[in-house]
DNA sequence: CTATGTGCAAAGTGTTTGCAAATTT
DNA sequence: AAATTTGCAAACACTTTGCACATAG
């Protein structure tokens, strides 16, 4: 397992990859950052890019999205929600000023550490092309 | 595909997998709706049970639930949330009526069908066993 | 009778792991 | 020098598919 806590040494892989997915405000998935660090490092491994974006998870440079049912990154570390298009399956961020963050009471004993919100819907280009 | 149109006909299988879906509101995964399926119709394949899942949720019947990278499925049709908890990694119901949706308004253009809201944390016993 | 559904085994997809060599501190 | 990281290939877990036979309408 790599979630325990060594102590990390730097690596031109892992930078790489964090630049990669901070590049982009598209969510990409583990493939696409692959080909993209290839660009620069040709001769990455896939499992160097996953096992990269493990830790970089894990540490809490990026997130993880899961759409459907495919794990993706996410650099954007401002709180904001997504809007998953049914359509054409595409991931865009809304910024949290245009959401007021919903009131709740959880049952008494669960402790909330983050709500996680997401819209389904057609996005605005699936709309306009239908 | 099975994601067309075909008219369907009724099979044993297909309607007790969506028994097994209903019994249930631990939000199982597809290998544990197999398993529960087995105990009464010992012939059934791992194959024609997500093939019933996929077409129960094609048509609406039950939902497909995305947790900690696996699908699960759940056949509660009523609106609720999802609580999740980090350490043991069990999904919990939320009834709406303790959440009050949160108000949104979205850049023009998109069109919400749902609002899908979970909550992480740590739930009641992985709470008390800390 | 015809189309749909099933069981099986094989293939597919996305991700993780074991290991020796390379790199970082 | 000691520990971490890498690339590679093999292993993995989960899901889907091709096909011949069975079943529903």
């Amino acid at each position: 397992m790599l979630s325990d806590t060594r102590q990390r040494k730097r690596s031109k892989q892992r930078e790489k990859v964090l630049d990669v997915v901070r590049s982009t405000k598209s969510h990409p998935t583990a493939d696409w950052v692959f080909h993209e660090v290839r660009k620069e490092l040709p001769n990455v491994s896939l499992a160097t890019v996953y096992r990269n974006l493990n830790l970089l998870a894990e540490s809490g440079k990026i997130n993880e999205v899961l759409c459907d049912g495919q794990l993706r990154f996410d650099a954007n570390r401002d709180e904001h929600f997504h809007f998953i298009c049914r359509s054409c399956k595409g991931i865009f961020d809304i910024d949290e000023t245009r959401v007021t963050s919903p009131d709740f009471k959880l049952p008494r004993g669960y402790v909330v550490q983050d709500v996680r919100m997401d819209f389904y819907g057609i996005c605005p280009s699936c709309q306009a092309s239908q």
